[in-house]
RNA sequence: GCUGGCGUAGCUCAGUGGUAGAGCGCGGGAUUUGUAAUCCCGCGGUCGUGGGUUCGACCCCCACCGCCAGCUCCA
């Protein structure tokens, strides 16, 4: 019998080969594993080794295990779904784990499924896990298996057979006469699995392949841990309730409408000034830094995206065209061809490099209706865009303080954690080696010298040049991409870019294109749902509200302080509202503005005002100038 | 764009093959309030749009528009 050699825990052995992790835990007295670590592969009891190779085991304590109980209950749900609808009804396409749960891409003859099947669907499968039936794993020969498959009608299976490997070995997982194409890993019987929860239906192309047919994909949390579900399933609730969309209706700050157009924002009085403070902040920003601000038009003739390439390479994002005067003239959906123009617009010495151009300048996109999703994905919006020329002996310097720039800025709205990507050099990529090297190379330092951890998209860069994308984490995990730094070497060929050096002849600039928040609506719905619209004081549209006890007695009161406050630069809003004074604490609650002044009797009497902070509760009473300073205070240091 | 679901008053939602209802909001009145909803009255809807079936459609069918969850796309 051949053997081969293994090492378990540092321990080396050597087994038949062809033995599973069962017997080889049996012989080593290891107790509880679900499966282990083959090498980098994760495999179950079940799986044969055939080769010399590490094993670690696998415990229900290692989360690698919930990958394990996870894939186990996308077969249980398949085997649900073929008792409930017919085994010749239910054809199944992909089963896989997600990083919480699992899914299932099924087609089933003559039916739906809906969100409301899924708890049906549920039952079913816990009586599966009740049964405990015992899983059992096979390996089989390629006809062999086309064989069973064609047998069950399972016409996906036989074409991800078909699409196997001929080395690789064919293996099905079977519990009490369901039989389903797997590699695996699974526990050894469907009483082993966690807790789980049916969550949603959603159409999925069957390869991914928008020509092939639509599946619909169940998809299912899944944990050891009933708590740990629980936590999941207030995620999701957390996230619904920070959701932009609902914020931005509550907090009156924009509006979409259907009567105006999907994927189109308006921006409500509130939305307006929040608007204002974000702008004339960036605006500043940029001034400190040696940007010059441009205004660059909407539309632009078509000659001039044709130089550009956006009609060859962008147009199926594009608006149709309009004709003025015999000429065709594109909505923009990129402020570049401008800037190049600006930069064009006269000889430029290598003495006023880097020129630095740039603008809120707002785009339209045609996105597809499927994808527009409130302020995240639109249709219109306005890009912190800015497009920097410089040498190439300044290229490691401008991105160094690109980036320190758009890290900075991001900070200022309190984000602390950042996740960098680079990208590099696709095979299809324009521009010389010397180009891509100098650029990626900058692009390295500069991210390593501010001491930001990245990851490398190898390859993963435009045609036109590689790039620096960063995400920002929300305060409830989740990565949203905002600032972008991007190297572009097809646009100063296109449009014939230069700058005169001492040397006195022309050269080609190199151009960098980026944005910081990438889109000023996209931006505002990442900081409404990081801050579940309760927006730093700062940024806050309202910042006080002013509440008399009694409109009568106070207000001319009340009207003085909101002079003095607005005249400081404060914003205040008076709710002069003939209501109790509950119902108006209750409703500026809600509104969420971050502090509330409530003004009385005694409050007339001794001019002050009792303060009421969103995040602190009662701050009790304080003089007018003290409150303004605590005001100025906390604008100051952006909290 | 595709699959499934949904579309009723400004908002959240109930409802039936015989042309609609609640709460909040809004308007008016009463009340004059001390830290999360005072009471009364009233206004408000061609039931997403356009066709069709039917004696009759908000309800059934078709198309379109929009929204939601995904898929695909994302210079």
């Amino acid at each position: 019998m051949e053997k081969v050699r293994i090492r378990v825990n540092g321990k080396e052995l050597e087994v038949e080969k062809g033995a599973n992790l069962k017997d080889i835990f049996r012989l080593l007295n290891i107790d509880g594993a679900l499966g282990g670590k083959a090498g980098s592969k994760l495999i179950d009891l079940q799986t044969p080794i055939r080769e010399d190779i590490e094993i670690t085991p696998i415990f229900k304590d290692d989360p690698e295990s919930l990958e394990i109980m996870r894939h186990t209950l996308s077969h249980i749900m398949a085997q649900a779904l073929k008792e409930l609808y017919g085994y010749e009804k239910v054809h199944l396409g992909v089963g896989p784990t997600t990083e919480e749960g699992f899914y299932y891409d099924v087609e089933v003859e003559g039916h739906a499924i809906g969100q409301e099947d899924l708890p049906k669907i549920e039952e079913k499968m816990r009586e599966i896990i009740a049964r405990n039936y015992p899983i059992i794993r096979k390996e089989l020969e390629r006809e062999k298996a086309l064989e069973l498959f064609s047998g069950y009608g399972e016409k996906y299976k036989m074409e991800i057979i078909e699409r196997i490997d001929e080395k690789d070995t064919i293996s099905v997982y079977e519990q009490n006469g369901f039989t389903d194409l797997c590699r695996g890993p699974h526990v050894t019987s469907t009483g082993m699995v966690g807790e789980f929860k049916l969550t949603h239906v959603a159409g999925a192309y069957w390869m991914g392949d928008s020509s092939k047919p639509m599946l619909q994909r169940i998809y299912g949390i899944a944990f050891w841990d009933k708590k740990e579900l629980e936590e999941r399933l207030r995620f999701y609730e957390e996230a619904k309730k920070r959701d932009h969309r609902r914020l931005g209706r509550e907090l009156e700050l924009f509006l979409i409408d259907e009567d105006i157009g999907a994927g189109l924002v308006l921006w409500l009085p509130k939305g307006g000034i929040f608007r204002k403070i974000l702008e004339d902040y960036w605006k500043e920003e940029h001034l400190k830094r040696g940007y010059q601000l441009i205004y660059t038009p909407h539309v632009g003739n078509a000659k001039l995206w044709e130089r550009s390439g956006h009609l060859s390479y962008y147009k199926s994002n594009m608006f149709s065209p309009m004709d003025i005067e015999h000429e065709e003239y594109f909505v923009k959906p990129m402020n570049c061809p401008f800037h190049v123009a600006i930069y064009k617009s006269k000889v430029r010495s290598y003495k006023e490099l880097p020129i630095k151009l740039a603008e809120l300048g707002t785009v339209y996109r045609y996105e597809m209706s499927g994808v527009l999703h409130g302020l995240m994905r639109v249709r219109g919006f306005t890009q912190d865009d800015a497009h920097i020329v410089c040498t190439p002996e300044q290229v490691e310097e401008v991105i160094h303080e690109t980036l320190d720039f758009a890290i900075g800025m991001l900070k200022d709205f309190g984000f602390e954690d950042f996740k960098v990507y680079i990208s590099t050099r696709p095979s299809d990529a324009i521009g010389s080696l010397e180009q891509w090297q100098l650029a990626e190379s900058s692009l390295k330092k500069a991210v390593e010298s501010l001491g930001l951890s990245y990851e490398i998209d190898e390859g993963g860069g435009a045609f036109y040049g590689p790039k620096i994308d960063v995400k920002i984490r929300d305060a409830i995990g989740r990565l949203w991409q905002c600032s972008t730094i991007q190297f572009d070497f097809n646009l100063p060929e296109r449009f014939d870019m230069e700058y005169v050096g001492p040397d006195n002849r022309r050269h080609r600039p190199y151009m960098v294109h980026r944005a910081i928040f990438g889109s000023i609506e996209r931006f505002t719905g990442i900081l409404l749902e990081h801050y579940a619209g309760l927006l730093p004081l700062w940024i806050s549209p309202v910042q006080v509200r002013l509440i008399p006890i009694s409109p009568d007695k106070h207000m001319q009161y009340v009207l003085e302080v909101e002079n003095y406050m607005k005249e400081r630069g404060i914003r205040v809003e008076v709710d002069s509202r003939d209501e109790r004074l509950n119902a108006k604490i209750r409703d500026a609650e809600l509104q969420k503005f971050p502090y509330i002044a409530v003004v009385g009797d005694r409050e007339v009497q001794e001019r002050t005002l009792s303060i009421r902070s969103k995040k602190e509760g009662s701050l009790g009473t304080m003089s007018l100038q003290s409150f303004l300073e605590l005001l100025l205070d906390k604008i100051r240091r952006k909290e």
